[in-house]
DNA sequence: TCATATTCGTGACATCTTTCACATTGTGTA
DNA sequence: TACACAATGTGAAAGATGTCACGAATATGA
């Protein structure tokens, strides 16, 4: 994305980090704050100084020198830097336990996100309208994501299931899933899947909150070279 | 862990994939299998081969040339490496409708990882089981967590008590936390936090699915040296 | 028993990501 | 207007992670 031609690879790192900058600039933007510095942006979302003004970078956009960054023009070159143009229209399939809560969340969460429909094979569940959204029969997926243009979708279906879905949503068009089930789901290439693993990240958790006491030495920002 | 006395840097997305194999392991185990390749932890496991063997000699054990890896064997090494001795004990900040989820999926998913306890500072919530799990008002946070020597905590509350919330965990003896809240929280070093967020992956997935059709280059395997 | 096909283990290499360090440049001040 | 400051932008080094490639090991079948 830099000003000349040449197409710069932006790593998969830099994007989240930078939704992460951007949901930090409309904290700031609520609190009436105009400028915001490199490091404070790091503090607010987890990273370093550095690795903001980096990530930044691929916006094209820069911040002055001894001001900061402009809240309300950092905000808005991430939106036109991930953002499409149009709304992009979501789907869930799965409205159970976490179906439901991802549901109550994510309504009217991002102005540019908006889930249109959620499915599931429960008729006790379908042809409501649970938490705002409309539930509908597996045997509409095809139709309601055709006629409503829907890109993403949403699995959290129980993990047997999980293939199955998978293949009826890319055949349906579906671009991009976010998947909560525990399986490493197939899709044909260009289909971008991101998995939320919740066990991975209680087992790491776990890993990393033993042992500590008198364990292997982790990151440090002391400057005494590890105790002797 | 190596065989020598040197210690060796385990990355963290080893211990992450490790949790994946095991994971498959079971499956297959499940399934009566015996035997698995490093081909088919990798598929079922969304890695690579290399990658699993090379995350696999972390661990000390071998599989055998042409048979593979002992589907029991390997399952019990990563516990091994994995796991704490002792069962470590999980309670849960924040019972809502993501804490509820949680609390439904996780109980009794791995059995060297229990929630022992959740709590809520409503005062509709405290005092019940929720799906299977006593709830207890805030105020008994501390002595919960001494009294069973749990040592993780799963934060599911409003991100406006994140860190108050985080401060008293650390407070209170917890070793490390698995974060939902879309706050980025600060902790006395040596306390691990994995950080979920749900909104930054959806942005992800937002991002990719996108401008595909005729968008910059993805992964690749062509042997033309990008464009001049 | 020996040749063959297959898979593992791992050093070396390639790539991706973060951090360092410093010249650059707006900003506020005198 | 000129100066000092504080933060940015960015090459380059360092570090982490992933991939390649090949020798070693082992089951299989002639
Ligand atoms: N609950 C959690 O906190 C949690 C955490 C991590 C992962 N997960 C994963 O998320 C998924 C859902 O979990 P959950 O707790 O909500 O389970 P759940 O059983 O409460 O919900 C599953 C829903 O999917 C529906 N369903 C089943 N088969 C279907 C099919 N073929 N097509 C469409 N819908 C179908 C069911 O009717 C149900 O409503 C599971 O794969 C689980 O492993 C859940
Ligand atoms: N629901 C989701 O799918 C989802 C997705 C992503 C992130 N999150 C995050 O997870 C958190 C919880 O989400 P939710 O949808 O379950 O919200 P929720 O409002 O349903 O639940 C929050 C719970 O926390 C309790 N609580 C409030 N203040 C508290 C305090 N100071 N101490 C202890 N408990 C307190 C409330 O009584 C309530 O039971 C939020 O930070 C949200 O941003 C939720």
């Amino acid at each position: 994305m830099k000003k000349n031609g040449k197409i710069e690879k932006v790593s998969e790192k830099t994007i989240g980090r930078l939704s992460l900058y951007r949901r930090a600039m409309d904290k700031l933007a609520k609190e009436g704050r105009d400028f915001a510095f490199s490091h404070e942006i790091a503090h607010m979302s987890g990273a370093t100084p550095d690795q903001v003004r980096r990530d930044i970078m691929v916006l094209g956009y820069s911040g002055s020198p001894n001001r900061g960054y402009s809240v309300a023009e950092l905000s808005k070159s991430i939106g036109e830097f991930l953002d499409d143009l149009d709304v992009q229209k979501v789907v869930l399939v799965g409205v159970g336990n976490l179906g439901r809560a991802i549901l109550s969340y994510f309504t009217g969460k991002r102005p540019k996100l908006s889930i249109i429909a959620c499915f599931d094979n429960d008729t006790e569940k379908t042809g409501r309208v649970i938490n705002g959204c409309r539930c509908y029969p597996m045997s509409q997926l095809q139709d309601v994501i055709n006629e409503n243009s829907a890109s993403i979708a949403i699995m959290a279906v129980p993990f047997s299931a999980s293939q199955e879905v998978a293949d009826r949503l890319t055949h349906s068009g579906i671009k991009g899933i976010l998947n909560f089930t525990p399986v490493s789901i197939k899709v044909p290439h260009g289909i971008h899947v991101e998995d939320i693993d919740m066990t991975m990240a209680l087992e790491k958790v776990a890993f990393y909150s033993r042992q500590k006491p008198q364990g292997q030495l982790l990151e440090r920002r002391t400057n005494d070279k590890a105790g002797h």
